[in-house]
DNA sequence: TATACTAAGGTCAGTAAAAGTCAAAGTGAG
DNA sequence: CTCACTTTGACTTTTACTGACCTTAGTATA
C-alpha cells in the first residue's frame, strides 16, 4: 500500500476517532510516526482532503504551530456537496453570482450569508487578483464558505 | 497551549473583569506569575495588542512604572472604518486572524460573519492565489466584508 | 544639590520550533 | 513507453522564546 494511502487512512482514523469532526496534527512529528518526510504531509493533504473531498484545513506556522483537519459532516450537506463540485476549480462573476442566488433561493445559506460572500467576491476585492486567478479565486471563496455553512 | 496564547488570555480575562475597559500590569510580576521572561510580555503585546486590533498601550518606566493596556470603544461603523483604514492594503494571515476576533469581540460582527470571513481568507482559499498577491487579496476581502457590515 | 543606587520597563538580535514551497526524481498502471 | 501520481529534501517563511544590554525614573545619601 502506497505511502499517501497510509497516511489519509491514518487521519480518516483520528478524524472517527474525534467528536468534534476535527483533528489537530503536528506535521513534523506526524511525519515522523507515519515514517515519511514532513512535506509529504503537505501532498496527502492537499490531494485528499481537500473541500471537494468535504475537508477543511487550516494551519499555523511557528513554534506551536499544528495543523487542523475538519470534515463537514456529509449527511445533511448533500446539496451543499454537489454545488461545491459543480463549481470545479474556476468560475466567472456572473455564473457565481447565480450560484450564490440559488444557494439562497434553496436555503442553503441565509440572506447575511449572501451579502458577506457576495462581497468577498466582488469586483473591488478581485481588482487584487491577476485577471488570471479571478475565476480560480473566485470558485476557491464560494466553495469554502459554501463548506462552512453546513451544520 | 502556547506561552503566548496563555499570556494573550489572562490580559482579555483582565480587560474582561475591568469596568473601564483598560488594565494595568507590572511586567515583572505579571512575567513571574505567568511563568515567563519579562521580555515575552513585550513580545505578546506587540504581537496581538496593536492599535490595528483595538487597543492602546501606555507603559511607564521606572520605581513604579507598569504597563496599561486599554481595549478601545467607539461606535461600530466608526470602528469598522478605522479598521479597514488600518488595514491597509496587505495584511498576512495572522494578523488577519486577529483583527477578525477583535471584531468579534467588539461585536462589530457576529459568529457567523466571522465564520465566513474566515473561511473566504484560509489558506485553503488563498492556495489558489499567486504568493505575492496573497496580503493583498484577504486585506481586500477583509475591507468589503466589513464595509458591508455597517449597518 | 550632585551623585549613586534601585526599580522599573524597552530593545533587539539570536536561536529554536514549527509549517510551506517547489522542483527534481522515482514509480507504476495502462 | 508514457503520463499522472508519488516521494523526497533543500530551502524559505513565519512565529515563539530568551537573555544581555539599554533607558528612564524615583530615592537615598554625601
Amino acid at each position: 500500500m502506497k505511502m499517501s494511502d497510509i497516511i489519509t487512512q491514518a487521519i480518516i482514523r483520528l478524524l472517527d476517532e474525534s467528536q468534534s469532526g476535527s483533528t489537530e496534527i503536528q506535521r513534523n512529528e506526524f511525519a515522523e510516526t507515519m515514517g515519511c518526510v514532513p512535506s509529504q504531509i503537505n501532498y496527502v493533504l492537499s490531494s485528499r482532503f481537500t473541500p471537494e473531498q468535504g475537508y477543511t484545513i487550516e494551519s499555523y506556522r511557528g513554534g506551536g504551530g499544528y495543523i487542523k483537519i475538519t470534515r463537514v459532516k456529509i449527511n445533511q450537506s448533500a446539496a451543499i456537496m454537489h454545488i461545491v463540485n459543480s463549481i470545479g476549480n474556476s468560475i466567472d462573476q456572473m455564473a457565481a453570482r447565480i450560484v450564490i442566488e440559488n444557494c439562497v433561493r434553496a436555503a442553503l445559506i441565509n440572506d447575511d450569508a449572501a451579502t458577506i460572500l457576495m462581497a468577498a467576491i466582488s469586483n473591488g476585492v478581485m481588482a487584487s487578483v491577476p485577471i488570471d486567478y479571478r475565476d480560480r479565486v473566485r470558485a476557491a471563496i464560494i466553495k469554502q464558505v459554501l463548506l462552512t455553512q453546513i451544520k
